[in-house]
DNA sequence: CAGCAAAATTACAATTTTGTCATTTATGTG
DNA sequence: CACATAAATGACAAAATTGTAATTTTGCTG
């Protein structure tokens, strides 16, 4: 997922790509209109963002000039006044979504999620979510209420396993074979354990807990009210 | 996974419901049709294994009072005979397999495996695919030549990025800045180690390279002959 | 509520990954 | 071809992950 800010307010950018790289994506960053035409035209981009107001060539030059080379990739407009008017304008000249100053960064990452959902469905497929948990399984990203969380490798693929069969009990035995390959019998305990540290990053610190214990059996990510 | 037994011989009952929960499924046993109605009515299963000879209604009878109430769960039947008109009739009827018994364990599970396969489609999963090489991202998974890879996290993200931007030449900045987050001047080499790791796992055993290096500016995945 | 077993937790050791640095090899240029 | 520079490589140390084992806590059952 590439992202391209074009923008000339430095603490604008910098807020947004923060919060765009922290979320997995590509994130490319210009302060002018023309950079800006030249960096959609040289690499394939899955949204831009688009400041109105902006030094040499203005927003709507841009937006007028990317649709003018038949560049349809996904606009966001930033605007600094709300203006409807302004925003029916826009629409007509191709864009696809529009913001207004200030902002917060979930609004904003909304509208990018779900501008991806409208042109490509199945894009989508490669993030999972459960509750207000989510994995980019491409980027390898997690995150819960928009706080990156780092995994390793192994609570990675425990998480994963435990999503992918969200409301059903996995015991010990199938989680040992499915993560670590084991399939015989074994007395380790790395299964407790490794529920431990992945609790300690993704429960821990929320009031609504995800993973649940079923005594005698084993684990549960449930995204129901049990 | 829950799974519902209806079947009055409690031998054949006690010793495939053994089986299935040490296997991690939630089974319930009934020992008539009446009952298994009943509790197929009441809760939702995944599959249902339903003996043919079985007292007050037997299993034909149980078969289409269930489809006749739209209840469309996988049944799997055990019959005391093989016969193939028996089998052909049960089709009809709205079974979707058929165990002759007496039957082993494992069976009966690559039975309710095979069914869990065809009506759950593929899981969520995103495959990227270059050359001979190919990436589970859900799974976490390499390889090439349908040889297994095992990459560290560092080196599986640096695949990702010169896939994700296959074709385009990313100098080490661009590399630092997304794989390591690193986006000031530094003078690490850290970017030529991973290359070098790397392509000692991906490219190293094959005749056609995947990594090529350009001199002064930085690496490139092709799938394109260079 | 006592006793037991399961699960949680912690500390620790082994292993793997990661990054640095020094050295060698390769590439392009005059 | 000699020089300068870029890239590749290998060895090492630091850091992070992973698994084991012992201990504590929790929840169930009689």
């Amino acid at each position: 997922m590439n992202i391209l800010i074009i923008e000339d307010e430095t603490k604008t950018a910098k807020f947004v790509q923060k919060g765009l790289f922290e979320s997995g994506y590509f994130v490319d960053v210009v302060s002018n209109g023309m950079d800006g035409l030249y960096y959609a035209a040289s690499r394939q981009y899955d949204v831009i963002i688009l400041d109105l107001m902006l030094p040499k060539m203005d927003g709507w030059k841009v937006l007028k000039a990317l649709r003018a080379t038949d560049n349809n990739t996904n606009v966001i407009i930033l605007s600094a006044i709300s203006d409807t008017d302004e925003k029916v304008k826009l629409f007509d000249y191709g864009a696809d979504d529009y913001l207004v100053k200030p902002f917060s960064f979930s609004e904003l990452h909304a509208r990018i999620k779900a501008i991806q959902k409208r042109t490509k469905p199945e894009a989508i497929m490669q993030m999972l979510q459960v509750v207000d948990l989510s994995i980019d399984c491409v980027a390898f990203k997690v995150s819960r209420q928009n706080k990156t969380i780092e995994l390793t490798i192994k609570e990675y693929l425990l998480l994963l396993l435990l999503i992918q069969n969200i409301n059903e009990v996995l015991n010990r035995n199938t989680i040992l074979d499915k993560v670590w390959g084991i399939n015989f019998e074994s007395e380790t305990n790395i299964v407790d354990v490794t529920i431990r540290r992945l609790r300690k990053k993704i429960d821990d610190d929320f009031d609504v807990k995800l993973i649940h214990s079923i005594r005698g059996l084993g684990y549960v990510i449930r995204d129901e009210v049990a």
